[in-house]
DNA sequence: CCAAGTAGCACTATTTTGGTGCTATTTGAG
DNA sequence: CTCAAATAGCACCAAAATAGTGCTACTTGG
């Protein structure tokens, strides 16, 4: 089931804010003051993206957390697909056949119910739009683009 | 908040089924038995849609459910904004100022959060892509596109 | 040694979701 | 005229998901 919800929108705030600071750990303190996010629920976030290999951590005082790959080949699919997992599901096994895993998602590809081919759709975007992409304001990457028809049928959807 | 729950899915089988009975009116029955999805929740969603004026009814015996309007000027982002509305947030006024509103999430476009620029690429997706789009399995619209990067890559993540 | 960190797990209150019950109304057909 | 098959409109419930907290253990720089 596609859910964005608060704990990907607190990853991924964090995850844009370590883009500026690379080769540097920074707190779990210092993300969730500067965004005004409830400290210990960040904490529970960014560990998990640490286990899932999208960030190093260093432990004791002057710790905290780091990108641990390039922003340019880190995809929001991968991010989101760690963030939005159930907690029950992160036994690996079932993780990979849950809905919203690309496998079972793909395998079945000539889709057959209208929600599995919207799902495969956003799940597109997202393996098109990397953490760079989302960092960067500048419109000039696949987001941008959707962000722009947004825009303009949006406002003729006002009219009607 | 994004959500596409079973109430949309529903609706979006439905809304493909009618795709192809144009000028008819089909029940809720008919449908539920044809994909094996509860018939009352279905009866519900199909409600909506009605008072959304994206299908029209027909009472009585022989009664039943029709789009209203062509499928190729219909979008899914009309279609999820009404499945994924909030049985509370149905006072019209708020409806609007949700997070999920087209017009807040323009009006203030100078885009801050990033899931909010997430959320934003999402609905220009579902802006993009029509009723048609979703009906038809040939891969010549919005959503065929992102699948087929999905697929592409999805199989390359699936070697690392 | 200690303060500031992360690691890990369990737990709770609230909200959301999926689904059902019930009653009223409409309408075509026998 | 009556009945069966529909939609219309609520209200309701159980189960699951979500957001958030508590607590303890471990690590590490100063």
């Amino acid at each position: 089931m596609l859910q964005l919800t608060k704990r990907t929108e607190y990853g991924l705030i964090a995850l844009v804010h370590l883009v500026d600071r690379r080769d540097e750990f920074v707190s779990a303190r210092e993300i969730g003051d500067a965004y005004h996010v409830p400290r210990r629920l960040l904490a529970e976030v960014l560990k998990e993206l640490c286990r899932a290999d999208l960030l190093l951590s260093q432990r004791g005082a002057n710790g905290g957390y780091s990108l641990a790959r390039e922003p340019e080949n880190l995809t929001l699919a991968e991010a989101v697909q760690i963030l939005e997992a159930t907690p029950s599901a992160k036994d690996g096994s079932t993780c990979e056949t849950s809905a919203w895993s690309s496998c079972d998602l793909i395998s079945t590809c000539p889709i057959k119910t209208p929600i599995e081919r919207l799902r495969a759709g956003i799940w597109g975007l997202l393996n098109q739009t990397t953490l760079r992409d989302l960092a960067t304001p500048a419109p000039v990457n696949p987001l941008g683009e959707l962000i722009e028809s947004a825009q303009a049928s949006s406002l003729s959807a006002r009219l009607s």
